[in-house]
DNA sequence: CGGAACTTTGAGTCACTTCAATCGGTGTGG
DNA sequence: CCACACCGATTGAAGTGACTCAAAGTTCCG
């Protein structure tokens, strides 16, 4: 079976084999977790680190109202928090989306694994390509509309799952509702329905049953003004000398 | 005592003395820009790292049709690009507010400082902060009415800049226009400015001549539903494993 | 003093919201 | 095997927060 892990790590750039060993012994022995719960909680003291095997997982904060804002969708191979070494409460809560399967790892072992430099460089990009990844969101939130930002949305997400093999081409399983695509994008469900069925008018995607179809991905890109440069991909290829990681 | 970068970095924790020389070292001789000017451009390489040592910069990203993002604040002590080691690439530009005094520190003095565990450590917090202020923000677009996203940002801008001794009680200077403040809560200009206005009718602020007053900290904080835990200010006073519950 | 930049005001419009049903698929228990 | 319940998707109608356009008032500054 695939280390998702590995898989999206080596997008940064390649790990040698011993690396690669130890992020299988990481990921081995997932937990099966339902949808819609928890996995960890506003305020908690941090602990392990989570990492996202199988499934749809998301961070999200909510108002007093009861209004949620989904800050990140955590795809397989997404790690969730790396800051326990420095931080001391969550200052957001994690939920899985649909029934998902997640190791925990204990700081020790990210310890160990930190001591390498090619992992601790690889952690290091994906600390830095979640961070812009929300000043995408950002972006997409404050300054688009609602086809906009969808279309924005399913370009990314479909970047992100075909870096850990998950996307069939243009087609992919996307296990969440409407609802959740409109906490995450700041609109109502009702809202991100009618959206939807003005992309489906355009031809330019399907959703039903859970899997999502790009039927023109030039299109999509184009509404949603979607350029992958923000996900820093080949970011390890570098063909001059580059400095040795910390350690 | 005005090293700006020392006073952030010690709210994480307390600095070895050899650690504040070698800040301060990094902060001497920082150059003068004026307002409105790129410090560096999306796509660009990734140079030097840029530390703001007076004045307000920003983040932001553009889209075709001009709009923009703002995607951060930067107010002095706070660092630019801290993921020059890893990027190649910028995904968002970074320019003045205001006329801002900014140091360029090399890699090499960087990569110096993180040698040192406190002070590696402090930087890692600083960038942890950095994005959990991203997080912040996206609920504050995403799920807030626009009296409540702009009283939000106040008492943001407020703590942050109370940390580094820029603020004279529920006073300090806010050297942007309600354009800008726009721009970073995704409304438009003539709606800042009636939010504005109803905040001031309701005595909650005054902000005139570059120069906010709050004059109810209170209810300011309630209606942006403002709590600083996103902060994570005093992280390393880690002898007490429990929070205190002070009320 | 004049001009540029910023703030303020007014009026009309639109994107998105809320409320209120309805429809459809799926799982459960009788 | 059907009745019921539940959840998610869909539809309709009405309301509103925020936007755009246009213009006037202020402040800043050479």
């Amino acid at each position: 079976m695939d280390n998702v892990l590995a898989r999206k790590l080596e997008a940064f750039g390649p790990l040698p084999d011993d690396d690669r060993c130890l992020l299988d012994a990481a990921v081995s022995s997932p937990r099966l977790i339902g949808a819609d719960e928890d996995i960890v909680r506003e305020g908690d003291p941090t602990g392990d680190v989570h990492l996202v095997v199988e499934g749809f997982a998301c961070r999200y904060k909510l108002l007093k109202n009861g209004d949620r804002q989904i800050v990140a969708f955590l795809v397989p191979g997404d790690i969730c928090d790396m800051h326990v070494f420095i931080l001391r409460a969550m200052d957001h809560s994690i939920a899985t989306l649909s029934p998902a399967r997640v190791v925990d790892i204990p700081r020790a072992r990210i310890l160990e694994m930190t001591e390498r430099p090619a992992l601790a460089r690889a952690f290091w990009w994906a600390t830095l390509v979640d961070e812009a990844i929300l000043r995408e969101w950002l972006l997409n939130i404050g300054q688009r509309e609602a086809e906009g930002r969808i279309a924005h949305l399913i370009c990314e997400l479909h970047a992100r799952l075909k870096l850990v093999g998950l996307a069939d081409g243009d087609r992919f399983a996307l296990p969440i509702t409407q609802a959740e695509i409109g906490d995450a994008l700041g609109l109502s469900a009702i809202h991100v329905n009618r959206s939807l069925q003005s992309l489906r008018a355009q031809n330019l995607l399907t959703l039903r049953y859970r899997e999502l179809v790009i039927l023109d991905p030039d299109r999509l890109r184009t509404l949603g003004e979607f350029t992958p440069n923000y996900l820093h991909l080949a970011g390890g290829k570098r063909d001059r000398p580059s400095e040795p990681a910390p350690g």
